[in-house]
Order: C-alpha cells, then structure tokens, then sequence
DNA sequence: GGACTATGATTGATCGGCTC
DNA sequence: AGAGCCGATCAATCATAGTC
C-alpha cells in the first residue's frame, strides 16, 4: 500500500503511450548473501540461493514446530543446514505470509465462477 | 550441482489462462494506469470480482505484468496502443450517454 | 508432433514502514 | 539505534497452455 508518488499529482490517465515512468526503472540491489563455496561453485553473491529438497524439509519441520524463531533456534538451524541465519530468518518471515495467504484464499469458501476461454 | 531439481509437485502444475474479457478488464486497468500500475488492494478486490479470479490472482498478473512490459516495452506498445484507443472511446460513449438517458432497448 | 512463445504461479530476497 | 516483523514487490525460474 505503500508506492512513493502519491502527492499532489495525480492520475493523468492517457498521456505519451510511450513514456518511461519512474516505475519501469526501479532496480534491486543484488542480494547480499554471502555464499560460500559448498559444492564448487564460489557464487559469492548477487544470486538467488536455491534450497535443496533437504533444507526445505527441514525448515518445514521446524515451522510446523513453531511459527516464530528464536535467537538460539535460528542459530541451530542455520547451522544444520548449511545456512546464514538470516536466510532462514527470511525463510521463517516468507513462510509466514505464505501461511497466511492459504488461510485468506482458503476462508473465502465460495463460489468458484468458472468460465470458458 | 543439479541435484536439486526437486521443484516438481508444485501447485503450478495445473494452470488455466484466464478469459479474454478478464485479461482485457486488466489489461484496461493497467493501460489507464500506465504512469503508476499499482493497484490498492481495494481495486484489486474489484478487479478480482470483475474478473471472476482471487486477489492473489490480480497481484500475480500485475506483478507479472509490470516485469515483463518494462522487461521489454517495445514489445507492448502495439497493446498499449490499442488499450489507449479503446479507452478513449469508452469515454467517449460515456460522456455521449450524459447528455441523454438512453435506453438499452429501444422498444 | 515437437520447438517456441505466452503466461500464471512460486519463491528467495529487497524496499519501506512500523514496533519494540 | 537497531533488530525482526509485516506487507508489497521484485526478479528469476518453473511448468504448463497455446501457437505454428
């Protein structure tokens, strides 16, 4: 809910079709995990971790146990599985609001108006 | 190295595309909103129940949406083109309605 | 009939805002 | 004075549907 231009400009629908809006340039900065060599590839950083099918059981385990970590538990964790502990920080968080997007989408027990293409 | 590929099962498996008429109710809403396609999440229960899909629905289209036109906006302008005329004849009819309340069927 | 494209969904990680 | 959280979003990728 939070975009940066909201203020006294507005929506000016239409305008130049081909125009660059300050959205068609917005960059992340590559993330900052500092990888380690663990199978031969020394990928420093600037890439998206891939969780083995092993790491994931596990951190699924874990969640079922409890939503939330704790200092000590994040430390274990990361350390059993070969991780930084703010991966699984961020794991824990992601895992949180996937939870509770399947509650949301599951509560809206309704009608599933189907449609053909 | 590739012994991770163990991303199968997952519910994108089965995937169905969405009607013409709901694709063009969101293509209209992110072409008219071109400068900042961010809709609230008010106007995405909207869109939503428009379209006849979830609001996780609506979210992933414009995400998807907003990635791949800045990816390549060359590719999009034959649509943005379109979805700019069709716009401005909608608004068009409407303000052409105003001046009269005509009746859809006309006996 | 399988490339090749278009497209919906998933997900590790970022950004900004807020709480403590 | 900084940490983790939330919410939204990004960006890359996956897996499939559609096209030729």
């Amino acid at each position: 809910v939070s975009q940066d231009r909201e203020r006294g400009d507005d929506e000016v629908q239409q305008a130049g079709q081909g125009q660059t809006f300050d959205w068609m340039k917005v960059k992340r900065n590559p993330p900052k995990t500092v990888k380690v060599a663990d199978y031969g590839l020394a990928h420093n950083n600037a890439m998206r971790t891939n969780f083995s099918t092993r790491q994931l059981t596990e951190l699924e385990k874990e969640f079922h146990f409890s939503k939330y970590l704790t200092r000590a538990r994040r430390v274990e964790i990361a350390a059993t599985l070969e991780l930084n502990e703010t991966q699984v920080k961020i794991w824990f968080q992601n895992r949180r609001m996937k939870q509770k997007k399947r509650e949301r989408e599951g509560a809206t027990a309704s009608a599933r108006p189907f449609s053909s293409s | 190295v590739m012994i991770l590929r163990s991303r199968f099962l997952d519910a994108r498996r089965k995937r169905r595309n969405f009607n013409k008429q709901a694709t063009e109710v969101l293509n209209e809403y992110f072409y008219s909103h071109l400068s900042n396609p961010y809709p609230s999440e008010e106007a995405k229960e909207e869109l939503a129940k428009k379209c006849g899909i979830t609001v996780s629905q609506v979210s992933n289209w414009f995400g998807n949406k907003r990635i791949r036109y800045k990816k390549n906006i060359g590719k999009f302008q034959e649509e943005a083109n379109l979805y700019a005329v069709k716009t401005a004849v909608d608004a068009a009819n409407v303000s052409a309605q105003a001046s009269q309340a005509n009746s859809p069927a006309t006996p």
